[in-house]
DNA sequence: CGAGTTTGACCGGCGC
DNA sequence: GCGCCGGTCAAACTCG
């Protein structure tokens, strides 16, 4: 029952949508936010200081305070809105109407405002009074209209910013591929063939993502591996269950959990490429978080297509395949923790060959970084540091010692640890005192399922706001859809500032997204329409 | 009735 | 070669 959620970090002036309920009435609010995220933060951004993003998200807490100006809209035109508003409901409350000039702000609060000096004027104000009201009004319409102007202008900006970030990522990497293939390609290849099949396990998978991560479908397509292009256009095509099975037999490509991917007899066997597509489908990256849920929500559509009882472990693990597309390779693994069972251990594994949803794509984009940064632990390079510091700063600010990275496993995997239930917003300071702690806690991606936030954290949203705002997007919140509830304004462009403001997460997840979506723009609209999922339905 | 889940069977890898 | 194990399949089942 996931149904309206997943618009989450991402804005898509192409769409315009600012204020259209979208999937579900949940939406709405959240994805205005989100632009409006874009508009305020974005010279932030380009400003390129990294730790801004504590510094902004910190300026934009006292979610507790709801007196407060929702605070993008704020920090839009400069901070005296408030009180010019405040002041124009004071004037008028006397009587006084307030210059026009000082009306083009907060359109929300005016218009409530507005709706406010009906009843003044019902009083008996002077009919000189009514017709300066009435041309505020006019004034603060055509405001509002180029307000909205503004907001498309900066989001248009902002995604050409990222699309041009993205090129450059690409480019750079690409440039570091070309250098690196062939000598490391040459001495992995040796290695493994000499070493252990774990040493090659470790290494393999870690270059073809991060291949993947920096060149996307265009180093893919520069390295051509035949296995990856068939991969792409299976990924296109429907797939009956038999072609699936035969694929499964006579290519190992064909599945990427298929037990024909196995990494030595691949090595041994076949093109450096195709083992290497092949193993590279093996990097996992496991995710524990604490949730009473059976399955966290990360913005992608799930199958279960299997239950085994794992050795060791008493709790059945629970196997998902993406479904948001035919053919779709991801896949991941759902576990209950043997030594805490309130955490939960998800695994994924693979790239998806579709456009994802802006909620998945945080997710996607997250994991894959955090695969980038296994292969950067066993490739030191520029790139390595630099996908170690996307990792960083798309976890770090939630908590500093998350992600571990265990290569010694049958596949190299990435585990992020989200059960520490960190203060995802410490960065944010005072926090609101709080009820009670939250029930559990939830892996802070957007496109949490809106059933789950009450749960989750045991009190109104407006509340809620010291949790990782991420998951706090499709919170039904009819109020904001008004006058946007500053807390959740505030979470919102948090989470948002904590992802996006980082040029190297924005790197990374232009990479991630490159890679996952093979050439599709991020921007695209296809895929504000794509966010919701109805899947775990029956979770 | 269709979509998703359940669950036993099956398959292949791996260790002994 | 055999058994264990992880992973997947697919028929049966459930649910809306």
């Amino acid at each position: 029952m996931d149904k309206g959620w997943g618009l989450t970090l991402e804005s898509d002036p192409v769409t315009n949508n600012f204020f259209s309920s979208k999937t579900s009435s949940n939406t709405g609010a959240f994805f205005r936010l989100s632009h409006q995220r874009d508009m305020f933060q974005f010279p932030v951004t380009l400003a390129g200081s990294r730790d801004d993003c504590r510094g902004t998200s910190a300026s934009l807490s006292s979610p507790s305070d709801d007196t407060r100006l929702p605070v993008n809209e704020v920090d839009f035109f400069s901070d005296k809105k408030s009180r010019v508003i405040d002041d124009d409901r004071v004037k008028k409350e006397h009587g006084e109407p307030a210059p026009a000039s000082e009306l083009d702000v907060n359109t929300g609060l005016l218009l409530l405002t507005a709706g406010s000096d009906q009843s003044t004027v019902d009083d008996g104000v002077s009919s000189d009074m009514e017709d300066r009201r009435a041309k505020d009004e006019v004034e603060l319409k055509r405001m509002n209209a180029e307000n909205q102007k503004l907001k498309d202008m900066l989001s248009h900006v902002n995604n050409n910013y990222t699309a041009l970030q993205m090129h450059l990522v690409t480019l750079m990497q690409q440039q570091r591929n070309r250098e690196t293939e062939t000598t490391q390609e040459q001495h992995q290849v040796q290695e493994m063939k000499s070493e252990e099949k774990k040493h090659g396990e470790e290494i393999m998978p870690l270059k073809i993502l991060d291949l993947r991560l920096s060149g996307g479908a265009e180093a893919a397509e520069m390295l051509s591996t035949h296995s990856s292009s068939e991969e792409r256009t299976r990924s296109g095509t429907p797939q009956n269950n038999v072609e699936k099975r035969i694929g499964r037999e006579e290519s190992p490509e064909s599945e990427s959990w298929g037990p024909n991917s196995k990494v030595p007899k691949l090595n041994s066997g076949k093109p450096i490429d195709q083992s290497a597509e092949a193993t590279m489908r093996k990097a996992r990256v496991s995710v524990r978080a604490r949730s009473e849920a059976p399955m966290i929500t990360d913005g992608c559509q799930w199958r279960k297509y299997g239950q085994k009882m794992a050795k060791g472990n008493p709790c059945p693990r629970a196997y998902y395949r993406c479904t948001m597309a035919v053919g779709c390779p991801v896949r991941k693994q759902v576990q209950r923790c043997a030594d805490d069972r309130t955490i939960l251990i998800t695994t994924y594994e693979g790239n998806h060959n579709h456009p994802l949803p802006p909620a998945a794509m945080a997710m996607a984009s997250t994991t894959a970084a955090a695969a980038s940064m296994l292969l950067s632990g066993s490739m030191p390079s520029a790139d390595g540091i630099m996908n170690q510091n996307l990792l960083a700063r798309a976890i770090l600010p939630y908590s500093p010692s998350m992600a571990t990275i265990s290569a010694s496993a049958p596949f190299p995997t990435v585990t992020l640890d989200l059960t520490h239930s960190p203060n995802p917003l410490q960065f944010r300071s005072p926090p609101p005192p709080q009820p009670q702690p939250p029930p559990q806690f939830q892996v802070p991606f957007p496109g949490q399922p809106q059933s789950l936030p009450q749960e989750l954290f045991g009190q109104p949203l407006h509340n809620q706001s010291k949790f990782s705002g991420l998951q706090l997007s499709q919170v039904p919140q009819p109020q904001l859809q008004q006058q946007q509830q500053p807390s959740l304004a505030d979470t919102v462009s948090a989470a948002t500032a904590a992802i996006t403001k980082d040029p190297s997460f924005t790197a990374a997840l232009a990479a991630a997204i490159t890679s996952i979506i093979g050439g599709v723009h991020p921007n695209s609209s296809s895929n504000a329409s794509n966010n919701n999922n109805t899947s775990n339905n029956r979770q």
